[in-house]
DNA sequence: ATCTATTCATAAGA
DNA sequence: TTCTTATGAATAGAT
């Protein structure tokens, strides 16, 4: 297609190859435009020149991602390296981890049990009353502490009643003493 | 390029449009294949046909995720480092969910109660009174079943006994008949 | 699939 | 780069 037929192997010289590269580059972008239009399929082409220019082109109504995402998952070829297969496998060990606390804790609550063989049923019950002895003794602790607050305050309470008790006689003494005393002079 | 001129728009004819992409999709390939060995450039060309099938092509001695790669960086553009963030944010939340039932395991299994409130021991306590309850109410409920079928396998015991006893008297008896019968006979 | 009349893409030249 | 144009390639419609 040109002036005259060309052996496809790489274009020696570097004028010609940059000129044959942007022509047939639009070319291939056109192409894949008119594909997608006609054929309404998903397609995308990333090029880069030798010297390392980006050119790129992607069906309307789809991402680049969306399309590599479905390349993946089609082909089985993994495009996001070892890091994306670490995060998946987090996942699925949480998840995992996360579905034996949910059954765990239905479990303990009562539910889902029918499934369960009595000897099964043994560790759970035990895991609740163990469980509720500890709940019980953190209540009687916190119960004595209160108690025990509720008795200083009120020692400390009759305490503070008592001094201000003597006090008082003691300044009533005075003043009582203070009024005899005037009491006596004015009568004297 | 063809009999005729065509539209650049969707092919109506569903065979006419499935023929027509065959034909572009090589085309395209080709043109890809061509102008990464004249112009030594990285071509990457990935099609879905309407159908979802897939096609591809990426330049020899380079791989779908090195233009990948470069292409992010290039572009800027994130292609699965979104994927990445987004996997990373379902992991805080699921790890979330996962410490929230681990204080919820442990707070049942009285452990870590220390720091709580004597409201926050409440609900625990009728939690776990509650599930033992049901756990009992289950472990009764496989007993009594065991029970029953105690009792019923026991029934069907004396029940074959009897037969097999009224068997045994029916056939004794007949022998019995017999044997008398011989000796009167041989006394005879 | 294969054929072939046409249109299209493009190599070389300006 | 862009335009021109001769020529080979791609392909639409038919078989």
């Amino acid at each position: 297609m040109g002036r005259g037929k060309i052996e496809i192997k790489r274009i020696e010289n570097s004028t010609n190859r940059q000129v044959t590269f942007s022509k047939r580059r639009n070319g291939i972008i056109k192409k894949a435009r008119e594909i997608s239009v006609l054929c309404e399929s998903a397609v995308s082409v990333v090029i880069f020149s030798s010297s390392g220019k980006l050119f790129e082109y992607c069906s309307p109504n789809i991402t680049l991602p969306k399309i590599l995402e479905k390349y993946q998952t089609d082909s089985g070829h993994k495009l996001w390296d070892e890091k994306h297969e670490r995060l998946s496998a987090e996942i699925d060990l949480i998840k995992k981890e996360n579905d034996n606390m949910q059954i765990e804790l239905r479990h303990l609550k009562g539910e889902d049990i029918n499934s369960l063989q009595p000897k099964d049923l043994i560790p759970i019950e035990d895991a609740l009353q163990n469980g509720y002895i500890k709940v019980r003794e953190k209540q009687m602790e916190i119960w004595r502490q209160h108690k025990k607050n509720e008795k200083e305050l009120e020692d400390e309470h009759k305490e503070l009643t008592y001094l201000l008790h003597q006090q008082h006689l003691a300044m009533t003494g005075k003043f009582g003493d203070l009024e005899l005393g005037y009491h006596q002079m004015r009568g004297k």
